[in-house]
DNA sequence: CGCATTTGACCAGCGC
DNA sequence: GCGCTGGTCAAATGCG
């Protein structure tokens, strides 16, 4: 809800003081400084209104939202008791006269209730959210400083309840807008890309005479060069990285098909090159788990069992993965390296310590993290201190969550599965290393220009997101204590996000743009993301002005963040990078700018494949 | 007392 | 086969 006003507030306040000013007399400006002000009433009202008030608004701002005109007895409806309206006013007997004024800008507003809000493409309703939701704090207090009689809180309470109530309503809609616009692009990019498929079945078939349906990927690889020679671990494990949303069906093992059902130890040992160790760790890992089923956060042979028959992957991504994939996936790790003070960076999940090493030339120790958040999730995670520079801080990721994630750290795991999932695929193509890593990166961090490395070398594929690299220094000086997150060239949010910890920066993003596409307010940010990656609105300041390619950037990001995007994401991207791999082609098109640099390494030895700015 | 962390021991993979 | 290293286990310890 303070988001929400924040929002309102943000929006425009050379607008709103203007209005407030001449209120009067002088007609709103324009459609957006109308919406501003329009909110800036609707909360200003609650504090002084009745609740009649607010039964109007609501249906209103809906409308509003919707883009719908008012109609003018509507507007007559508002007039009504606008009188605390501006109540902000210091003196509470002047109350009145401010009202009046106050009373008359919402009756221009109202009035013009025709006018004053054009109808809006879901575009802009996400700017305005955003906006809004940025300039907030400072009108806001202003306003509330007031309150001074209790009745008269108690009103503004009812108030600000029902105007918390239509703004819900209206960031649902939206919310409900973005979505149905999301799966219809997701519906579009599976008519394209199973157009695609055809087209390329149909090419496989003029060129080489032999169809070969299901081969396609195979064909194409023969295609292209052999250059593709790629480790039959990440053959194997591109089956999986998909798995988290396709079928498993797609795997080259028939072991891997056999998904959801409970630990099958078999299973892991189709695994290739590495099944050895596979099996063996899982071996190891069920008989640890006969020995002491106590312990929480076991291995994967506890989650397994747990997940299988209780499916509790239904809540992850990682729906329908089976043992084998499940430890393909967490051979896949997303290494992020950043700058921190702090031992270990907060992402939003819980981690309990269970070993720590001395690593071989690095003198910090290593630290051995495993997620406690549910019995059995198999993520887990490193952290150490860079040899060279202790101030960076290198967390590695490990594995999929097999359970609900809280809103803030849905962007970290979110980030980490899709990049383990293109990892993954990108590992089996890497005949067009160049788009994979592209794709990765962009997808991984869609808004950064962090350095992005993709290390296929043995025995893990590795995802390197280096945001210790700064293009542009300048922008992402911060004080030592603070963690460093340098977005080079980021232009959005995270140039003026100065969370004390990465992962929070990942999902502070995420969450400022989803924000700016309205879309969790209402629904898919749990209260604890909007308390826990709030961030001051000093922070967000930056962010009140985003440019087209932000916006865009934004809203991507802002729909990566949800979970269920983040599913079709890695279909998506995982389906694009097998097209690609079958193509050759390369399919970038985020719109970020982006300095990563990506690299690719197979039997330890790197050799840049790409870069892009 | 329960839980998390610490830390030495154990195991497996890999290179020589 | 041996040693090194990474990763994990699990008893011991500390903390609230």
């Amino acid at each position: 809800m303070d988001k929400g006003w924040v929002l309102t507030l943000d929006s425009d306040p050379v607008s709103f003081f203007s209005n407030k000013s001449t209120a009067t007399t002088t007609p709103a400006t324009t459609s957006s400084s109308f919406n501003l002000s329009f909110h800036r009433l609707n909360r200003n009202n609650i504090m002084g209104d009745s609740v009649r008030m607010f039964q109007f608004p609501v249906g209103r701002d809906q409308e509003h939202a919707t883009a719908v005109p008012s109609s003018p007895s509507d507007d007559h409806r508002v007039a009504v008791d606008e009188v605390d309206f501006f109540k902000d006013k210091p003196n509470r007997v002047v109350v009145d006269d401010d009202s009046k004024a106050d009373k008359v800008n919402i009756k221009k507003e109202n009035s013009h209730g025709d006018h004053r809000v054009p109808p809006r493409t879901s575009l802009d309703d996400v700017n305005t959210g955003l906006h809004l939701l940025i300039a907030n704090t400072g009108s806001d207090q202003s306003t509330v400083d007031d309150g001074v009689s209790s009745d008269i809180e108690d009103k503004r309470a009812k108030n600000e309840l029902a105007q918390l109530q239509v703004e819900l309503q209206r960031m649902n809609g939206e919310n409900q807008k973005l979505r149905e616009m999301l799966s219809q692009v997701t519906n579009n990019y599976s008519a394209l890309q199973m157009h695609l498929v055809a087209l390329m079945q149909q090419q496989q078939n003029r060129v080489a005479e032999s169809t070969q349906e299901h081969e396609i990927v195979e064909a194409k690889s023969q295609d292209s060069k052999h250059e593709v020679i790629v480790p039959r671990q990440f053959m194997d494990l591109v089956p999986s990285g998909t798995a988290e949303t396709d079928d498993l069906s797609n795997s080259s093992s028939e072991d891997r098909t056999r998904s959801g059902s409970p630990t099958n130890i078999p299973e892991v040992a189709s695994i290739k090159s590495n099944g050895k160790s596979e099996t063996a760790q899982f071996d190891q890992d069920t008989n640890s788990n006969c020995r002491d089923g106590k312990r929480v956060g076991r291995e994967e042979s506890p989650e397994s069992e747990s997940w299988g028959p209780n499916k509790v992957q239904k809540l992850s991504p990682a729906k329908g993965i089976d043992q084998a994939t499940e430890a393909t996936m967490r051979k896949a790790r997303v290494s992020v390296r950043a700058r921190s003070e702090a031992p270990m960076i907060t992402d939003g999940c819980q981690w309990r310590k269970y070993g720590q090493k001395m690593a071989k030339g690095n003198p910090c120790p290593r630290a051995y993290y495993r997620c406690t958040m549910a019995v059995g999730c198999p993520v887990r995670k490193q952290v150490q201190r860079c040899a060279e520079d202790r101030t960076v801080l290198i967390t590695t990721y490990e594995g999929n969550h097999n359970h609900p994630l809280p809103p803030a750290a849905m962007a970290m795991a979110s980030t980490t599965t899709a990049a383990a999932s293109m990892l993954l695929s990108g590992s089996m193509s890497s005949a067009d290393g160049i788009m994979n890593p592209n794709l990765l990166a962009r997808a991984i961090l869609p808004c950064s220009s962090s350095m992005a490395t993709i290390s296929a070398s043995a025995p893990f594929p590795t995802v390197t997101l280096d945001l210790t690299h700064t293009p542009n220094p300048l922008q992402f000086q911060r004080p030592p204590t603070q963690f460093q997150v340098p977005f080079p060239g980021q232009p959005q949010n995270f140039g003026s996000v100065s969370n004390p910890q990465l992962p929070q920066i990942f999902g502070q993003a995420l969450y400022n743009q989803s924000k700016f596409s309205g879309l969790q307010l209402s629904q898919d940010m749990g209260s604890s993301q909007l308390t826990h990656q709030a961030p001051p609105p000093q922070q967000l300041h930056q962010a009140q002005h985003p440019s087209l390619a932000d916006t865009v950037t934004a809203a991507t990001a802002a729909i990566t963040s949800d979970p269920n995007f983040t599913a079709a994401l890695a279909a998506a991207i995982t389906s694009i990078i097998g097209g690609a791999h079958q193509n050759g082609n390369t399919n970038t098109n985020t719109t970020n700018n982006s300095n990563a640099n990506i690299t690719t390494s197979n039997n330890n030895s790197n050799h840049k494949v790409g870069s892009f700015l």
